[in-house]
RNA sequence: GGGAGCAUAGCUCAGCUGGGAGAGCAUCUGCCUUACAAGCAGAGGGUCACAGGUUCGAGCCCUGUUGUUCCCACCA
């Protein structure tokens, strides 16, 4: 069991055969299990089409670590992995692909491209999932799911199916975003809106009676060829006597009406609109009031259509020129103003959208967003932190229909069938033989697939087996707790949870633990454009996994957004490094009597010291991992490993394990005992490290993986042992300070007199002021030394607990002590003040805790202690 | 137009339910003290953005201001 370690932690020599041990040991797997409450996490299923970065790195990170420490906590903890099909983007991909060599998704045709597609992601799907891997992700692989694999293919037609009979689907007509890139249409959620500086043309339309004309202004003259009626508002007393006549659209020729609507505002532009029902969402449900007539004069590329007359065929942006040119050249241009304003692209390619009415299926919202509302109002499910669910309500509160079809191939297709003889609708879960109404054979399939989103609204549980009732899904549903990053809370977590509860009746997850975007150096956000995205796998490779999810765990906190640095990583590494050494230290010294982690039957004050400080920390690092405080728990780890045990316990140890003995092997065993259980405690943020060492050392489980997670013990609290060792620790510092700041070298030992009330303490902690401040001899004693001895002219430190002399003769200088002692004197006398200032306030006295006040008190009493020291002292110099 | 976050040491950030501010890096001084120089021991450095308020007590709670980032809405 016992080993000896190479003198610098090798992350690659660890980490992979790590990985293979968990796996053969099937530790990630988890089943329905009566004995144990079950704990589950679905992953966000990443892209196919995906690499891993930092975005997944974190996801990854906290979830990895949740789970870890809910299995170690007895929990039946299921991570489920999978990916996602990733519609929009993997047939984009695809595409792409195929474009370079000069094949076309017509080419193809449709089953052709999807066996393409299939195959491609045979060959790059699995990527993804082994960079995760390598993050020492403890997914439980047996249950990877992908949201096109049969079942949750299933599940997605058994959804839509019942969502239609309930009429909650449904498919019309209406204004969608358009992508005449991706030649698809685009959920209101994939669109994203940007400023842009723009243009306001004022045109003139001519009254077709002769009598005038009416001013608009337009930031997009192109869609006047669209134009059915002109609106005014119907209190504006400019335009009133004009509502029901007509005036001649400007190019076209067509003569249209003008309407009064309280949509325009009068206040803005001219108070005249121009109605395009075609092009605009408000110009469509002013013209659904008036009953225009909608005119598309656009193809699904963006350039104009027949119905655009000579401008047919030209791309919008070129149109636009020349119908710009043409209003000023026959004299309809009033004027052209800059103007900013929103312009919405997609948020795939980019390419502006295009709004236009269009035939599609969608989700009537408004009777599932309800129940979703309420599931998180009651604390079914909580946002952490809190205030994303603000967010949450306000989209719900504001949801309009969801758009679920797209004119792709890559996805899962709309499983309703038209007849052709009478054009009966059929939607169902199986494709049908005939039309029930007319029995004609003669069906087809609608060609347009599934939202991607659809399918990853029901994965937490369509994974478990759904619609199948199955042994998983009652123990594993609702899952507890979803980790995402705020940028997709519209898209999935919403969605998600309408799902569940609709589908379910339970919202799919009790916790939403939602997190912020890596971002670089600079704070910028990571992109493919800028070339800033950094490589985790890279990371990996020249830090290690633990190191990198150390970093990602720590340095940030919930829902903020985090920059990373290469130092970070480094620091995070050198902790990696930190515990390595403090095992190779143990391990060098360790006797093989000690075969387990057990504690001493005596305990010295220093022990007592580090396994109260350890019981604290237990107990507050399991309470902030409840929390979800990851950072602040690995912070606590952080600082105890290295401070606590590294720079204190250990050091301690090494004056007793030379002493050999009793006293040596206790130490050793406390030792032990401290190392297993941080380690335990780190375990679920650097497991790699952990595992390695764990192995290394005695223990009482065949992996950390599978240890119990530390419990606080009322046995090993001792506060009074803890304030004991602080005096001994105080004056070792106070010494320490001193000789810096004389610059006197470790190698220059001297002796050491400590003149305290606590000489028992003192005593029973000379060693450690020997060892650890570079002291030849040290002599405790209750009363100053005598008179004329060589201390006369030593160097003072003074604690609150002792007078310390240290013989340097030639080092002093008597004004300088004395100066310097007259400055510590003051001060002392302002600490004192100021506390007394506290405890003399009635108002303190009475309202403050007890606690504090004895706490301000026992201060007192300390700083008084240090005075009266200081006092003697400069009388002692001052003769 | 509505909403949210952030503003703390030179830099990057912590600071859990209010009890005299911390870490890492950087800087300076001294150390190869046989676990670790990816280290050890010390030091310097902060009116916690600004102005009010609540409180015995405010980095933390309330109001306002400024700067900054983001989300939503989409008045053509």
């Amino acid at each position: 069991m016992k080993r000896q370690l190479e003198k610098v932690y090798d992350p690659k020599q660890v980490e992979d055969k790590t990985y293979r041990f968990w796996l053969e040991k099937n530790y990630f797997h988890a089943k329905p299990n009566p004995d144990k409450k079950p704990y589950t996490i679905v992953i966000p299923p990443p892209n196919i089409t995906g690499q891993l970065h930092l975005g997944h790195a974190l996801d990854c990170t906290l979830q990895d670590s949740i789970i870890r420490f809910k299995r170690m906590q007895g929990y039946e903890a299921l991570w489920l992995p999978g990916t996602d099909h990733a519609s929009i983007a993997t047939e984009a991909k695809i595409v792409e692909a195929m474009r370079k060599e000069g094949v076309t998704k017509e080419d193809l045709g449709r089953e052709g491209f999807l066996q393409r597609a299939w195959e491609w992601k045979k060959t790059y799907g699995g990527k993804i999932v082994e960079q995760l891997k390598k993050m020492g992700s403890s997914c439980d692989w047996e249950r990877e799911r992908f949201t096109l694999d049969e079942g949750c293919s299933e599940a997605v037609r058994e959804v839509f199916v019942r969502l239609y009979e309930k009429g909650l689907i449904y498919r019309g007509e209406r204004i969608i975003n358009w992508c005449p890139h991706c030649l698809t249409s685009i959920s209101d959620a994939e669109v994203e809106y940007e400023e842009h500086d723009g243009h306001f043309w004022h045109i003139r339309y001519p009254l077709a009676d002769g009598s005038g004309s009416l001013e608009i202004a337009t930031t997009r003259p192109e869609t006047l060829l669209g134009d059915t009626a002109l609106a005014v508002h119907p209190d504006d007393a400019r335009y009133k006597d004009l509502v029901g006549k007509t005036v001649i659209l400007p190019l076209v020729g067509r003569e249209i009406p003008i309407v009064a609507d309280s949509y325009v505002e009068m206040d803005f532009g001219t108070g005249v609109v121009k109605i395009t029902p075609a092009h605009d969402p408000n110009d469509f449900e002013v013209g659904l009031r008036h009953n225009l007539p909608v005119i598309n004069v656009m193809n699904d590329d963006a350039t104009i259509n027949e119905n655009g007359g000579k401008y047919a065929g030209m791309d919008r942006y070129e149109c636009r020129k020349q119908i710009v040119a043409d209003l000023e050249q026959q004299g309809f241009l009033v004027k052209v103003e800059d103007h900013k304003h929103n312009v919405g692209s997609c948020y795939r390619c980019s390419t502006v959208v295009e709004p236009r009415v269009s035939k599609q299926w969608f989700v009537k919202m408004e009777p599932l967003a309800g129940p979703a509302i309420e599931a998180v109002r009651s604390g079914e499910t909580k946002f952490v932190p809190e205030r994303f669910s603000k967010i949450y309500y306000h989209w719900m509160e504001n949801i309009k229909d969801w758009c679920i079809s797209r004119q792709l191939w890559w996805g899962h297709r709309i499983p309703a069938w038209y007849c052709q003889d009478c054009g009966e609708v059929i939607v169902a879960k199986e494709e049908p033989h005939c039309c029930p109404k007319c029995g004609s054979s003669k069906l087809e399939q609608d060609p347009d697939t599934l939202d991607t989103w659809f399918s990853s609204a029901l994965w937490p549980f369509s994974t478990l087996g759904w619609p199948h009732q199955t042994e998983e899904l009652k123990y594993f549903y609702p899952t507890d707790t979803l980790v995402t990053g705020y940028d997709i809370i519209f898209f999935w977590v919403a969605r998600m949870i309408f799902s569940g509860v609709e589908n379910m009746g339970q919202s799919p997850f009790h916790t939403v633990f939602i997190h912020g975007i890596v971002r670089d150096a600079q704070g910028r956000k990571m992109s493919k454009s800028l070339g800033n995205g950094i490589d985790p796998l890279k990371v990996i490779d020249e830090y290690g996994a633990d190191a990198l999810r150390f970093t990602l765990a720590t340095n940030n906190s919930p829902g903020n957004d985090m920059r990373f640095v290469e130092e970070k990583v480094k620091a995070s590494r050198n902790f990696a490094n930190k515990i390595w050494n403090a095992t190779r230290f143990i391990l060098m010294n360790l006797s093989d009597e000690i075969e387990k982690p057990q504690l001493p039957q005596s305990l010295q004050m220093e022990d007592k010291w580090i396994l109260s400080k350890l019981n604290t920390l237990v107990q507050e690092v399991t309470d902030n991992l409840e929390k979800f405080e990851l950072g602040i728990a690995v912070q606590k780890l952080y600082d105890f490993i290295w401070d606590v045990l590294c720079d204190w316990y250990i050091e301690l140890t090494k004056s007793r394990i030379q002493a050999g003995g009793e006293s040596a092997k206790g130490a050793q065993q406390v030792l032990i005992y401290v190392m297993n259980q941080c380690l335990k405690l780190l375990h679920p943020i650097m497991p790699f490290i952990t595992e390695e060492i764990w192995q290394a050392i005695p223990n009482d489980c065949e992996s950390i993986m599978v240890a119990s997670w530390p419990q606080y013990r009322e046995d090993l609290c001792f506060q009074q042992e803890e304030a004991d060792f602080e005096k001994i620790m105080g004056a070792i510092k106070a010494i320490r300070n001193r000789r810096a700041e004389m610059n006197v070298p470790p190698s220059k030992k001297a002796r050491v007199f400590v003149k305290t009330p606590y000489s028992e303490i003192f005593r029973s902690g000379a060693m450690f002021i020997e060892r650890l401040a570079s002291a030849s001899e040290v002599e405790v004693s209750g009363v100053a030394p005598q008179e004329g001895e060589d201390f006369s002219d030593a160097v003072q430190v003074i604690t609150d607990s002792a007078r310390i002399f240290i013989p340097l003769d030639e080092l002093v200088d008597k004004q300088k002590e004395l100066a310097r002692l007259e400055k510590e004197r003051k001060a002392c006398e302002r600490d004192i003040a100021m506390v007394e200032q506290k405890l003399s306030s009635q108002g303190f006295l009475e309202k403050a805790p007890q606690n504090v006040v004895e706490a301000e008190r026992v201060k007192l009493e300390k700083h008084k202690e240090r005075m009266e020291k200081i006092v003697e002292s400069i009388a002692a110099f001052s003769k």
